[in-house]
DNA sequence: GCCGTTTTCGGCCCGACTGTTTTCAGTCG
C-alpha cells in the first residue's frame, strides 16, 4: 500500500477505536479529519513530513499530529495506533462497519455483553441476551438482523459505472408521476466520486401535489424491478437493495483452480447496491440538493461560512437567524432568503454556483470566481481507441463512424503494440500495414479526422515497444505501462520518466495502472512525472473507463497545478465505452481541468498541430 | 486534537428519523 494511504488508514483506524474506546470525540474527529487531508495529498507523504512547517501548513494538522505523521514516516508505525489496537478487541471494527450501528451501540455490545466480532453479535441475536441492552427492543433487534444480512454488500462500494445505471433506472421511472417537478441524483454518484456506497435519488414535488401523490412516489420507488429488499418505507423516505450486475467487462477475474484461486462468494442475496429516496416540497429543492450532494465536509464549510454571516443553513434553506436554541427556523414560520435553487443559496453566501464535482472541501470555498471546468460537450476529440487489428471489436471505419456520429472531428486508432500479446499487439510490420489501412480510411471518409496512433507498452525497464523510426511515423503515441504493476515506486518513478522524456511519446495513457477497487497499480513519484510532463509538453491521460479513472482525481488536480496538459480518453474496445467520457469528464472537473487544458478539447487545427509538433524538433 | 475578522481557551454543523421511551439517545448523511 502507497505510504499516503496506508498512513491515513491508520489515521483512520485510531479515530474509530478511539469512539469505540469513548474517548474525546473530538479528538476522535480531528484524527479521521487529518486522514482526509492525507488521503487528499497528491505530493509523497514521506517527501512532505520532512519539512515539519509543510506538514502544518495542511489544514487540519496540528503539532501534535504533525508528531504522529513523522514519527510513522520514520518508524513505519505510530505507537499511539499500536496501544489502541492493544485495548480494542480485533473484530470489532467490522461490527462498528454494520449499517445502523455507532459507536455507541458497538461499545456496549462489546463491554456489557462481551460482543467482539459479527460472529459474535449474530449468536446474541439468536440465544435473545441482545435484547437486555438498554434501548434494545425487538424492533431493533430485528434491523440490526437485516443489517447483518446485507452488511456484505452494502458496507462495501461499488464502481461509478455501475452505480450510474441504477440511478438512471429510478430518474426515468419517477421523473413522469403526477406532482413530480424535479428528479435527480445527489451524493457522491452526483460528485463523481469513483467509488458509490449508496445512490441518492432527491424527487421536488410541485406545490399544488397532493400528499397521495408523495406517497405514490414512495410506492413506485420501492416496487420498481430489481429491487430485493426495502429496508424503510417512509412517507418522504425510503431505502431499498438494488441487485446490480457484477460483471466487470474486460477484467473480469478468471481464477486459476489449479493453484487454488477462487472468486470471492458473492454477498446473500446477490450482488446489490443500497438507493436511497427522498421527497420533498420543489420549493426548498435546491437546498435539499445541495445537502443531500454533500460532501459532509463541504457541507460543514457553508454551514461555518452561514453562521459567520449570522445565519444558519440546513437542508430547509438559508435562514436570517442562529436561534437554534428555539428550534429550527423552518418549524418556527421562519422564511428563508434562499432555498429554490442551489445558485439563490450560493449567491446568498457570496459565493458562485459550485461546481458538485468539487465539493470536497479541498479549498472549492476560496476559489477565485467563476468556475469553468471543462464539460462533456467541449470534448471534440478521441485519442485514444482499439480496432480489430487487436482487442477492439469495431473496423477502422467502424470505429471513426461511431466517434463522428458522437460529434467529434478527430478519433485516433491506437492498437496495442507488440508486448501485448493478450490483447493481439502488432508486430511492426502489421503495424506498418495497419497505419496504411488507416491513412487509406482517413482519404475515404468524410466529416472527421482518423489519425494512426499506437498504445505502446512502456516496457518495465522504461524502453518502449517500438524503435524510434517506426513511433515518429505515427501521428499519436500513447505510452501506457500494461505489465509490471507492482514494481517498487522508485523504479515505477524510473520507468515512466523515461517514457514521458521520449521525445516521441504525446500521451501518458493510465499512467499508474491502477484498477479502482481492485489493483493498486504503479505508485511513482508523481509530481516529478508531472514536472517532466510540463517540461516534454506530454498530456497526461484520464483514462474514463470506470474501472480506470487513471489518472485519478487528486492527482488531476496536482497535475493541474504542476502546469500538465490532461487528455480525457475512453480506450474504446467497444461502442458503449464511448458513454464513459461522462465519467472521466467528472473526473477531470474533480481535478479543477479547465477546458484549454484538456487537448480534446481543442479544435482540429490546434490539435493536429500540437501533434505534428512532437518529434520534428517543435515545442 | 485543531483553531482563531467573537476566542490562545472553549468552542467544534444540523436536522430527520427510528425506536425506545414519556423526553431522548443514537445514527445517518
Amino acid at each position: 500500500m502507497p505510504a499516503n494511504q496506508e498512513l491515513a488508514s491508520t489515521l483512520s483506524d485510531m479515530a474509530r477505536m478511539m469512539e469505540l474506546l469513548g474517548e474525546d470525540s473530538f479528538r476522535a474527529a480531528a484524527h479521521s479529519r487529518a486522514a482526509r487531508a492525507i488521503e487528499g495529498l497528491a505530493g509523497d507523504i514521506e517527501t512532505i513530513a520532512a519539512d515539519r512547517g509543510a506538514l502544518l501548513a495542511i489544514e487540519g494538522i496540528g503539532a501534535k499530529m504533525a508528531d504522529k505523521i513523522i514519527e510513522f514516516c520514520t518508524t513505519g508505525v505510530i505507537k499511539e495506533h499500536a496501544d489502541l489496537r492493544a485495548r480494542v478487541p480485533e473484530g470489532l471494527l467490522s461490527v462498528l462497519e454494520v449499517p445502523g450501528l455507532g459507536p455507541k451501540t458497538v461499545r456496549a455490545m462489546w463491554q456489557q455483553l462481551g460482543i467482539t466480532s459479527r460472529d459474535g453479535l449474530a449468536r446474541a441475536i439468536e440465544d435473545g441476551s441482545l435484547l437486555t441492552l438498554p434501548r434494545m427492543g425487538e424492533k431493533a433487534v430485528a434491523k440490526i438482523r437485516d443489517a447483518l444480512t446485507f452488511a456484505a454488500a452494502a458496507g462495501q462500494r461499488t464502481w461509478l459505472g455501475k452505480a450510474r445505471p441504477v440511478a438512471d433506472v429510478f430518474i426515468d421511472r419517477l421523473r413522469s408521476l403526477a406532482g413530480v417537478e424535479r428528479v435527480e441524483a445527489a451524493g457522491s454518484l452526483r460528485r463523481g466520486r469513483e467509488t458509490i456506497g449508496d445512490v441518492d435519488i432527491l424527487v421536488g414535488m410541485a406545490a399544488d401535489a397532493p400528499p397521495a401523490a408523495t406517497l405514490a412516489v414512495g410506492e413506485v420507488f420501492r416496487t420498481t424491478p430489481g429491487v430485493t429488499h426495502v429496508l424503510a418505507a417512509g412517507d418522504s423516505k425510503s431505502s431499498v437493495m438494488f441487485s446490480i450486475d457484477a460483471s466487470q467487462g474486460r477484467w473480469q477475474p478468471t481464477p486459476n483452480p489449479e493453484k487454488g484461486e477462487s472468486l470471492p462468494p458473492p454477498p446473500p442475496g446477490g450482488p446489490a447496491i443500497q438507493v436511497d429516496l427522498r421527497v420533498l416540497p420543489a420549493s426548498v429543492y435546491g437546498a435539499a440538493l445541495m445537502y443531500f450532494t454533500g460532501s459532509k465536509e463541504h457541507n460543514v464549510r457553508l454551514r461555518e461560512r452561514a453562521i459567520a454571516r449570522g445565519m444558519t443553513l440546513n437542508e430547509w434553506g438559508l435562514f436570517p437567524d442562529t436561534h437554534k436554541d428555539l428550534g429550527p427556523p423552518q418549524s418556527r414560520g421562519v422564511t428563508p432568503i434562499a432555498a429554490a435553487t442551489e445558485e439563490d443559496v450560493f449567491r446568498a453566501l457570496d459565493l458562485p454556483w459550485i461546481p458538485p464535482e468539487v465539493r470536497e472541501d479541498r479549498g472549492e470555498l476560496d476559489h477565485p470566481r467563476p468556475w469553468a471546468l471543462v464539460d462533456l460537450a467541449d470534448i471534440k476529440a478521441e485519442l485514444h481507441a482499439h480496432t480489430t487489428a487487436s482487442d477492439g471489436v469495431f473496423t477502422i471505419e467502424q470505429l471513426a463512424a461511431e466517434a463522428r456520429r458522437r460529434g467529434f472531428h478527430t478519433i485516433a486508432v491506437t492498437d496495442h503494440s507488440q508486448s501485448s500479446t493478450i490483447a493481439g499487439g502488432l508486430r511492426p510490420d502489421r503495424l506498418r500495414r495497419h497505419i496504411d489501412a488507416v491513412r487509406e480510411a482517413n482519404e475515404r471518409t468524410e466529416g472527421i479526422t482518423i489519425l494512426a496512433g499506437s498504445e505502446v507498452d512502456i516496457l518495465a525497464d522504461g524502453r518502449l515497444d517500438y524503435d524510434d523510426d517506426l513511433l515518429a511515423s505515427l501521428d499519436v503515441v500513447v505510452a501506457s505501462a500494461h505489465a509490471a504493476l507492482t514494481q517498487d515506486p522508485a523504479t515505477a518513478t524510473r520507468r515512466l520518466l523515461a517514457a514521458v522524456t521520449h521525445p516521441l511519446v504525446h500521451i501518458l495513457g493510465h499512467p499508474t495502472g491502477r484498477l479502482v477497487i481492485r489493483r493498486p497499480g504503479l505508485s511513482p513519484d508523481m509530481s516529478e512525472i508531472f514536472a517532466a510532463a510540463r517540461e516534454h509538453n506530454v498530456a497526461m491521460e484520464i483514462n474514463a473507463h470506470w474501472m480506470r479513472l487513471d489518472l485519478r482525481d487528486i492527482h488531476v488536480r496536482a497535475a493541474v497545478e504542476a502546469g500538465c496538459l490532461i487528455a480525457i480518453d475512453c480506450d474504446v474496445h467497444e461502442g458503449a465505452d464511448f458513454d464513459n467520457l461522462r465519467f472521466g469528464v467528472q473526473t477531470a472537473r474533480r481535478g479543477w481541468v479547465t477546458a484549454d487544458r484538456c487537448i480534446n478539447t481543442w479544435p482540429a487545427r490546434r490539435l493536429h498541430a500540437w501533434l505534428r509538433a512532437k518529434g520534428r524538433g517543435g515545442q
